[in-house]
DNA sequence: ATCACTTGTGGGAGCGCTCCCACAGTACCT
DNA sequence: AGGTACTGTGGGAGCGCTCCCACAAGTGAT
């Protein structure tokens, strides 16, 4: 513990008036040269700099949020149960991206799960309280209110996946349209000619461009539209059987399905199986988003892969640009504010 | 917006001194009502209660911390990578018991890795700048730094898993001394003779304790001591492996292994399959942690729970009542604050 | 030599609370 | 009647910063 540096005597840490003092200039210097300021001559900022360090000198986070009226933190707030965030790889992803994008950064990452009432209840409070200098929103649902929330409060915020095309809050995504585009292409380049959809909840804004991207694929090969070859199921394993066995039963002579979600795709295999169509000889099977599931499928499927970990860093990026400019950005920027991430396919046996 | 009860004049959030005015008292009596001091009288309460919901009044969080030197938040550091986090059930347990008991406290929960050497810096850095009011410390190594840290800046803290017999933290572990002896015991009520026993790494103290246990239950069943049938592992599968070969090779004629734990367990279970081993017909085969693996084994694996999530709770009673006596327990009441937690044998088909 | 900037610096004011002392009012003893 | 104690209340002081104004000293144009 010797040479840690004598505290002041009083016994307490020490204070930036006591830097001041150890360096013999005035506390508003002290002060530029913890935050950086470049008005410091290099003389004065290095003898600021050893008092800090004899001293063992910690800024007070209280007092400087106190007085600066920010706190140099941001909540990643998860609307989903604790049980949902352990089970899906998608939020340990996202985690990392924005825990490296952070990493260089002072501020400090606040993990907040409102699943409950409860939970919500608390975190309006939270908020209210503006213990945090922005928010980072992942998976939200269209009719919940905190996005509204945090617009009224006037706190930065980004949201992961927007909630509809006319989406306010600064938004990052990966390009659902694109994904799905890609899907049926590669399906396509691979000489399917009746490729259905199994969609996801179609109140989710990504799962409605995903069909767009199927639609306009076939559109653009010159395949004629057929409603029947679509689907809708709600990305749940369940959902994706009960899709399939209706397509089948609609259209037997189709050749390739294209799945909303990797959960859903390994339901669809499960019908086709027991119907007796190989995969991939009778019909092709892509899914979407890459997971564990599309590794260990037999045979392993071909998925859509969104770059989660990016958009976590991204959206890091965009909400720290918001929280520097200290407006809300509702200005004629919006649109740049709508950061949009290609996604890549992985062809695997399935297709 | 409408509604929401007038905000002051100002624009800005509503200030205690505003409350005050509005109610008709002085700053200090709103202070008192807002922390529950019983100084108050019923009407006056009524009254700035009022003028608090009126008001929308939300304390500032900073000033407060600032005034009363403490921040309401206590942190749960994982010294470990994030992807071990979420790849094992125990800190999503833990995690659990942690917030519900969290929950109707005015608490905020900050999570923590700590796996990199870039994490811990900036932990350390953290923790000196007394950002929190105490910290729980899950899963922690014989030789990390980190208790001593916490004890030399004197900050509350509560351990998962002492790490010695003579721990100096505050801690609440799983009775594994129990744990060992009631795996053993059920062993030996089973009518099985030849018990071995493959250990967990023995500078985790959990383990040594285990195998504590079942020396003794074995000693007070009357059986001869006998250290050939003991052989160390590492937690990892292959340890389990090796450490079966291994006792399989010393005792051929074993008829029974408890593993300090179920990946272990697994292991050992694979090796015993390999020569030809039946279970449990011809050796008994018991775990340890009741794990997902336990469960889905083939046969099911009896095994040893402990109660995670509620060492989640306990340990944040533990950290609260230490914050509250705002003092560092190096005083008499030591030994009440090493608590132990029964364990559970959970029979399945493997015994 | 004068004026106008620029650069570096000191320190007052104030952020919104909590803590605590002072004090009025009431109650109950002697 | 005076003393003692307690209850409820107001408000000063101070927590450790940041912000910003004031100002000294230096620089270069006129």
């Amino acid at each position: 513990m010797a040479g840690h540096g004598g505290r002041s005597r009083s016994g307490g840490r020490p204070t930036l008036e006591e830097v001041a003092a150890r360096a013999g200039v005035g506390r508003g210097t002290v002060s530029r040269v913890i935050n950086g300021s470049p008005r410091v001559s290099d003389a004065t900022r290095a003898a600021v700099e050893a008092a800090v360090a004899e001293l063992g000198y910690v800024p007070n986070t209280a007092a400087r949020a106190l007085a600066a009226n920010r706190t140099d933190s941001i909540a990643l707030v998860v609307p989903e149960p604790e049980t949902r965030f352990f089970a899906e790889p998608y939020f340990s992803d996202m985690l990392r991206g924005v825990g490296a994008e952070l990493s260089d950064t002072e501020m400090q990452l606040l993990l907040i799960f409102a699943g409950s009432d409860r939970e919500r209840r608390r975190l309006a409070q939270y908020l209210a309280a503006h213990r945090v200098d922005g928010v980072l929103l992942v998976s939200v649902h269209a009719d919940d209110p905190l996005p509204d929330l945090l617009a009224q409060l006037e706190i930065p915020a980004v949201i992961s996946g927007p909630r509809s095309a006319a989406e306010t809050l600064t938004s990052v995504d990966s390009d659902n349209y694109g994904g799905g585009r890609s899907a049926v292409e590669h399906l396509i380049q691979r000489g399917r000619r009746k490729i259905a959809h199994i969609t996801g909840r179609l109140d989710v804004y990504g799962a409605q461009r995903r069909v767009d991207g199927y639609r306009d694929a076939l559109r653009d090969a010159g395949h004629r539209a057929d409603d029947q070859l679509i689907e809708p199921g709600d990305f749940t394993e369940e959902g994706g059987r009960r899709a399939m066995a209706t397509l089948l039963s609609r259209r037997p002579d189709l050749d390739a399905v294209f799945a909303g979600s990797d959960v859903m795709a390994a339901g669809a295999r499960q019908i086709l199986r027991k119907e007796g169509r190989r995969i991939p000889d009778d019909v092709a099977l892509v899914g979407y988003d890459d997971s564990a599931i599309a590794r260990h499928m037999d045979p392993p499927l071909t998925s859509v892969r969104q770059p989660i970990e990016e958009m976590g860093r991204r959206m890091i990026d965009l909400l720290l640009t918001e929280i520097a400019d200290r407006r809300p950005p509702t200005s004629r920027d919006l649109d740049r504010r709508q950061m949009v991430l290609a996604t890549e396919l992985v062809p695997r046996t399935s297709s």
